[in-house]
DNA sequence: ATGAATGCCTA
DNA sequence: GTAGGCATTCATT
């Protein structure tokens, strides 16, 4: 910056009620020492306390609604009815929110038969007139016909953590529509929330497009009624019956820009703000956490040894600029325990001052920025740090960071220790182990913006790794944590990096090929039915099938919004009427094509692989989830989808190689239960579906029928997911009382089992959860519930997790010695997936017998349960056309 | 943009 | 009946 030109100044406005509104439904309740409830007073100066120091406004005003009707509310008389009343506690803390902004140097602005949205209209037309740079702090969409290049929009992006800043071209890039077209699309489209009508009919897509053809309103109203134009001509019926509706809802829409409030500069000029006076403001609240962070924060400052090192209970946030600075910090970590966290640059800014790591230790946190880390000297200490087995390392979603460490080459190693993970295995299933839940949840704070908001990350890793750590020893899950998660996070970290590699050319004509099928579906389809419908939707097919073509509802499953049309339904109308063939095929065919192959080369990088990510931290049972593509639901089961197996291949010279447990639940089955026929079974290697059959009817193996044998598996398969007679009933299509007699007959034959499931009923009723095998937990509150249905639910997923998560940790112990082992059995060999039973590698074709059989012998060796554990290999060069090993 | 309802892919 | 992820349509904040 050169001192030619004063740089711009600024203007903050905002949107109180929407902001107080959602702080409210954001935070648990907390009361100041008047006993008043103040969460919302709190989040609102939380936030400003964020906003104000990386803002700097020169100009800040809250603006507000008041109670009285506006001048919308007199032409329609709806507007807004279905507004829900809040509590009188929620009302009262709007003038506490409001002292605080005053102290903190704001001005309030409120008028009566104003709404907030027409005062912010009208503030910011006028700064804008007076060379302000504007900012809007507001969800409300409507804002954004105020969009300039000097005004923009910021909102929340969920809960009040993210921001999402909108401009001129953002504005583009999201809605294709300018600022002013805003309000014409609202017009035409109309609002349920705020019952304004718009045009029946016409719905998002069809708006825009009309926008962009005919630029605004009127252009289209013109459009609609020139019979020259181009338009389809059910909308522009639609457009010409709701003309009024739209030409009445306009007005209301666009927002007032000449509220009676003061056009002076001068009267909304932010006041000098009094940290004293703001201090003692808060404190009367009760908000210690806030006052203290008031003015703590250092920046670009030298820190000096002896300052660091004295006891503290605040913690110092540095923002390293110099090398020598960020060598003499990094030297002062010595061996003590380190919290490691990346941070990224918001949109705002993709500079690389604003994006790094931070770590921190003992009271403080060090930002070093990618601009630091570019000093070899600096690199080369960090990558020291990290690689030091002996610093024990820190981190929530650590697994990212070391995605991150990868792009410096730097190796994590130490790993002791993830909140996220603790948590998990504290309350697996309940969600929530994001740590802006957990600051609220745990201390009933906020994490701030961008670098800042990072900082407050990493203090409060820190805070919860010293809590989260007893709890673990507490609840007795230490070793799951020592022995199964921690030693997984770099595996899965490897296998994501690596990803698998996909054949293009291949999906491209896979795609052709769906694509005309699809095509002829729908035309077939169409050609049954005089109406025009969609078949993707639900509703309207249902329309067609029940109302137009009159096909039989008796034994059609209802749901919320009517007739069921799933697959298991249609199969009940199959022959009724040849269009039901055609839905199914065009369901599978719909399904794969936008699921997978129009997908997934948009997923591949630019070596052709796809890289998933593996939650270790979402499934309640302790399975790992995939994602971002999820590569555990790849298509096996019908031929078009065998297609798509296919499309997953080997890199040139090495073949895929997967490996999966046989039938692995039920031998966790048989030995949790310890049931002495299925134990037998499963010793002398019988197919145990057909064995099963075998001793319900009393025969020998040889006369095993297909039917029967399928009757067997049915049944095997209704154990593990806790089923009783009705689900049998449905499953396998015989009558309730074949079903129950059929279960009884399979629990006098394995009646081991039957013990150890009525057990763990017990169990579960007496402790509030269950356990796996090796100890790993999860709570079922819902078993108390005075519903008999929640109940039942509950105590199916207590029969389910053991032997689910049973299987999870045989699994993740597997990987664990899979990892180890593999360098040594061949150094070009890699893992890549991971599907609950089945480990999938890529391995030099050469190698592939002696790589599979120690593999194998791993695998199966890796626990011992009383239960003999078989694993299947095959291996090929693709993930479909498969060749087994027998060794 | 976000979420509910449906439906469907896997182990 | 257990455990997941994700696409589409339709309604909502």
């Amino acid at each position: 910056m050169t001192n030619m030109s004063s740089p711009k100044k600024i203007a903050l406005l905002i949107d109180g009620n929407a902001l107080i509104h959602r702080v409210w439904h954001t935070l648990p309740p907390m009361h100041d020492p008047k006993g008043r409830l103040v969460n919302a007073v709190y989040g609102f100066s939380s936030i400003l306390m964020k906003l104000l120091p990386t803002v700097h406004p020169d100009y800040f005003v809250v603006c507000w609604d008041t109670p009285e009707p506006t001048y919308r509310h007199v032409n329609q008389p709806n507007y807004k009815a279905q507004r829900i009343e809040q509590p009188q506690e929620f009302y009262d803390q709007i003038p506490m929110t409001q002292e605080i902004i005053i102290a903190m140097g704001g001005k309030n602005c409120e008028l009566p038969g104003y709404e907030a949205d027409d005062l912010l209209a009208t503030l910011a037309k006028n700064f804008e007139s007076q060379q302000l740079d504007v900012t809007i702090l507001t969800s409300d969409r409507d804002i954004w016909q105020l969009i300039s290049p000097n005004v923009k929009v910021m909102s929340f992006k969920k809960g009040v953590t993210d921001t999402i800043i909108y401009n001129e071209a953002s504005l583009k890039e999201i809605t294709g529509l300018t600022p002013s077209q805003i309000v014409d699309f609202k017009a035409m489209r109309g609002d349920a929330s705020d019952n304004l009508k718009g045009i029946p009919g016409i719905g998002e897509k069809t708006a825009t497009e009309l926008l962009l053809q005919f630029s605004d309103l009127e252009g289209v109203l013109r459009a609609a009624k020139d019979q020259n134009s181009v338009m389809k001509d059910s909308v522009r019926r639609k457009l010409l019956d709701g003309e009024r509706a739209a030409r009445e809802t306009y007005p209301l829409v666009l927002l007032q820009i000449h509220a009676p409030i003061s056009k002076e500069l001068q009267d909304w000029k932010r006041e000098d703000v009094d940290q004293e006076r703001v201090k003692e403001t808060l404190l009367r609240y009760g908000f210690q956490s806030l006052a203290a962070r008031l003015g703590k924060v250092e920046t670009n400052e030298k820190v000096h040894k002896k300052q660091l090192l004295k006891k503290e209970d605040t913690f110092h946030r540095i923002i390293v600029t110099d090398v020598d600075q960020a060598l003499d910090l990094i030297a002062l970590v010595q061996q003590r325990q380190v919290v490691l966290r990346e941070v990224f640059s918001d949109q705002s800014s993709l500079l690389q001052e604003n994006s790094g790591m931070i770590f921190a230790f003992g009271n403080t946190a060090v930002f070093l920025s990618l601009t630091v880390l570019n000093d070899v000297h600096v690199s080369l200490a960090v990558r020291e740090l990290l690689s030091d087995p002996m610093i024990p390392k820190i981190g929530h979603t650590i697994k990212s960071f070391l995605h991150w460490a990868k792009r410096f080459d730097w190796e994590v190693r130490g790993i002791a220790f993830d909140t996220e993970i603790a948590v998990y295995l504290l309350s697996a299933g309940e969600g929530g182990t994001d740590i802006s839940s957990l600051a609220a949840s745990r201390f009933g704070t906020l994490i701030g913006e961008g670098l800042q908001g990072c900082f407050d990350e990493v203090e409060m890793i820190f805070r919860l790794f010293s809590i989260l750590r007893d709890e673990l020893r507490e609840q007795h899950i230490e070793s799951i944590f020592e022995r199964f998660e921690l030693p997984l996070i770099p595996i899965l970290m490897q296998m994501e990096e690596r990803g698998i590699l996909v054949d293009h050319a291949y999906l491209l004509s896979l795609q052709n090929e769906f694509r005309m099928m699809k095509h002829a579906l729908e035309k077939a389809m169409h050609e049954m039915v005089e109406e025009d419908f969609n078949p993707s939707s639900t509703q309207q097919l249902a329309h067609i099938l029940f109302d137009v073509l009159q096909l039989p509802t008796k034994g059609i499953k209802k749901g919320k919004t009517g007739l069921s049309t799933a697959a298991s339904e249609l199969e009940k109308l199959e022959g009724m009427h040849p269009i039901i063939e055609k839905i199914l095929e065009y369901r599978e065919v719909s399904k794969l094509l936008s699921t997978y192959v129009e997908t997934l080369p948009g997923q591949c990088d630019a070596e052709g692989r796809v890289h998933t990510t593996y939650d270790q931290t979402v499934a309640a049972t302790g399975r790992l989830s995939s994602r971002d593509p999820n590569l555990q639901n790849i298509p096996i089961r019908t031929e078009a989808g065998r297609k798509i197996r296919r499309s997953f291949i080997a890199s040139p010279g090495m073949v895929l190689l997967s490996c999966d447990y046989s039938q692995i639940q039920l031998r966790i089955v048989a030995a949790m239960a310890n049931d002495e026929k299925m134990l037998r079974a499963f010793q002398n290697n019988l197919d145990i579906h057909t064995a099963t059959a075998a001793e319900i009817w009393g025969i020998p193996m040889e006369e095993v029928t297909r039917e029967q044998r399928s009757a067997a598996k049915t049944i095997n398969f209704g154990v593990l997911y806790g089923q009783g007679a009705n689900g049998l009933a449905k499953q396998a299509g015989i009558s309730f009382t074949e079903a129950k007699d059929f279960i009884q007959r399979y629990f006098s034959v394995y009646s081991g089992v039957r013990e150890y499931l009525d057990q763990t009923k017990v169990f579960v009723h007496e402790q509030k959860f269950v356990k796996t095998l090796f100890g790993r937990k999860r709570i079922i509150t819902e078993i108390d519930s005075p519903l008999p249905f929640v109940r039942a639910a509950a105590e199916r997923m207590a029969m389910n997790m053991p032997i689910q998560g049973t299987e999870a940790d045989i699994m993740k112990l597997a990987l664990i010695a899979v990892a180890r082992a593999l360098p040594v059995i061949s150094e070009r060999s890699f893992l890549l997936l991971q599907v609950h039973d089945e480990l999938v590698l890529e391995v030099p074709k050469k190698e592939v017998v002696q790589v599979a059989k120690r593999v194998m012998e791993i695998m199966e060796g890796v626990a011992v349960i009383g239960c003999p554990i078989v694993v299947e290999a095959k291996f090929g060069e693709n993930w479909e056309d498969m060749e087994k090993i027998v060794l």
